[in-house]
DNA sequence: AATATATCCAACCGCCTCACT
DNA sequence: CAGTGAGGCGGTTGGATATAT
């Protein structure tokens, strides 16, 4: 375990000299929290809502900082956050939404109802990449680690994208014309003349649209309607996007999408 | 049974974005 | 418009636990 493949403490700690604040107060707790904590700060949160963590454990009575507050309720109190396994058929999801936001984790997350960035994160590192490294498939980029398995890999569709039927066969693979993220994405950010923000390609799209087009990733139903092979990026990408429309001309399959 | 190694996951850390002043 | 602070995100760590030797 313990490799840290890009960034060790020390270089992440040189890139910035002052520290966050509210984490490097002298006298604040650290570490596991106990069921005393835990029911101070889901009373509070109940009683108060989410929200002004920073002054929060001033005013629930806790000796900690405010994001550890607020990790804790996100990723562990909050009534909404699902406990247990993940399921198979959330497995093929993050999977799905990962090759296609990559490490969006956050996004992910929204995606998957009960579960948090934090718990997708985690299983992708300690599973689904371990899993997708076994099949040859670069957890990062979804395409082979070995150029010359893939007789097609100098085209735009990659073999490494029939993950869904390499890992679970029995996963309908409708949105096969979805399958290289990287030229969707690409292709979004490129139809979007104005987008001065490299980060986020579908930041054009608001949250509710895109938002829907994420649900009808989600849902393969609407998928196999959807699946018109080899239209998604060229027709994406021959768009023009007017950043603050709030319909799109998107082309066919994401017309049908929104 | 003891030790080593691997795995899991809660929590921390630094950075970024955005709203507010 | 620049400065500041809060919230949020992704990367990483480290302790607890499970498994192998």
């Amino acid at each position: 375990m313990r490799n840290p493949s890009s960034a060790s403490p020390a270089t992440m700690s040189n890139s910035k000299s002052t520290a966050t604040p509210c984490c490097s107060k002298v006298g604040l707790k650290k570490g596991p929290w106990t069921p005393e904590e835990d029911e101070l700060l889901a009373n509070y949160v109940k009683r108060e809502g989410e929200g002004r963590w920073r002054t929060l454990p001033k005013r629930a009575g806790l000796l900690r900082c405010g994001k550890s507050c607020r990790l804790r309720w996100m990723n562990y109190l909050r009534p909404s956050v699902k406990r247990g396994r993940i399921a198979p058929d959330e497995e093929d999801l993050i999977l799905r939404l990962h090759r296609l936001l990559g490490n969006r984790w956050a996004l992910i997350a929204g995606r998957i109802p009960g579960r948090t960035d934090n718990e997708i994160k985690n299983y992708w590192n300690s599973h689904l990449s371990k899993k997708l490294i076994n099949q040859g498939i670069d957890p990062r980029t979804h395409k082979p680690l070995d150029p010359n398995s893939c007789p097609n890999s100098s085209e735009t569709q990659v073999c490494g994208n029939n993950l869904d039927q390499d890992l679970n066969p029995d996963v309908d693979n409708s949105h096969e014309n979805l399958k290289n993220s990287d030229v969707l994405m690409t292709n979004l950010e490129s139809g979007h003349e104005n987008s001065s923000n490299e980060e986020d390609g579908m930041e054009f799209c608001n949250g509710e649209t895109f938002s829907s087009f994420l649900n009808s990733l989600i849902n393969e139903d609407e998928f196999t309607d959807l699946q018109q092979p080899n239209v998604i990026a060229p027709s994406i990408s021959s768009q023009h996007v007017t950043p603050s429309s709030q319909t799109f001309d998107l082309g066919p399959v994401w017309e049908v999408a929104l």
